[in-house]
DNA sequence: GCCAGATTACACCGGTCTGTGTAATAGTAA
DNA sequence: TTACTATTACACAGACCGGTGTAATCTGGC
């Protein structure tokens, strides 16, 4: 850890890059962008993939942990997807676009992208349970899809409200499902 | 149309490489793969973009018809894509693909690509309508919501079961949203 | 001062890409 | 035959790509 600064901006560069303009970004263009020579670039990371991969790991963040009611979580966590659409930088979810862009199937960036989903997947799972709902485990799939469906929506048709339709399908689900669903904030 | 084999034999090749492969696919190997000089997929297509719009358009088909009743022909279009995802070739959809590989976003396969989401939407509609629900407009979106989840699901986890798990959230929400739906097949 | 490692600028390689130019050939219709 | 068009093979331009090699320069610790 002798230069912990290079390495972050050059991460924090490529993380912009190729979200907003997709993996074919050039190395070039990152290291330029970053204000960096190209060769240190290579002294930090040993290739594009590596690169790619550490721009994927990266985005694994944990779970935001909250004292309201579970169900009211989920909920919420569409909400904040409805934010996140909004934004002037959306561009679909980093991780289903990484594995679409790549052609090799068996690029670990595909391992990536499925801990990502599986981990909030696993995260639904666990609120569905303690909201009391029959079949947390189909349930927490169900909001999965809908999560997926409504960035893919956002994204072909430049609508962030897709969010709050699908937490709307969401609401309906739970309540069908058994889980205790307070009124809404 | 004095020579309508070459023309389509360009667009059959090309569809089989841009969607296994991705739009990267270079010209060249799809006139080899087509047994074309490059020359000649030059004077049926002004450019590659052109070639990608061809590609896209010639996706678009109509959604089909049946004499069943509307909401089992919702959930018979989920089984079909089951089906469609077990396929070997099975690579997500190809309009979301398109839209997510091409960074300029005001490329012409954005328009076709809202256009196909936005037929199979009116598709739902319709049958939503005949079913009887409440809110044919909300249920047929929230419904799409669930084909794409789907198939971005299907995609990164490789399991087509994404599919089977959107048709039962559907029945639920069909049911929900006062829609007559018949005992399942 | 002095040394060692990090960083820089820059040229370069081999490859791939889209797109064009050209001259020769095959097929067809009068 | 003649004339016209579609197609072919092939070379090539111009750009960009990932990745490397090298020598000079900067920087912090002793």
């Amino acid at each position: 850890m002798k230069r912990p600064s290079l390495h972050e901006r050059i991460l924090e560069t490529a993380d912009r890059l190729f979200y907003g303009q997709g993996l074919a970004t050039g190395v070039d263009t990152i290291a330029a962008e970053a204000g960096v020579s190209k060769r240190t670039l290579y002294n930090h990371f040993a290739s594009k993939d590596a690169l790619i991969v550490a721009y994927l790991t990266r985005r694994l963040k944990l779970m935001p942990t909250s004292d309201k009611p579970p169900a009211l979580q989920i909920l919420g966590d569409f909400e904040r997807l409805a934010r996140a659409f909004a934004g002037p930088g959306f561009r679909g979810c980093a991780f289903v676009n990484a594995v679409a862009e790549l052609k090799n199937p068996a690029h670990a960036a595909s391992e990536i992208a499925l801990t990502f989903k599986e981990q909030r997947r696993l995260w639904f799972r666990e609120l569905l349970g303690r909201a009391g709902a029959r079949d947390a485990e189909l349930l927490a799939t169900q909001l999965m899809l809908l999560v997926d469906g409504a960035i893919a929506g956002a994204l072909v048709r430049n609508d962030p409200s897709m969010a709050l339709a699908a937490r709307d399908a969401a609401r309906v689900l739970m309540i069908a499902g058994g889980a205790e669903v307070p009124p809404s904030s």
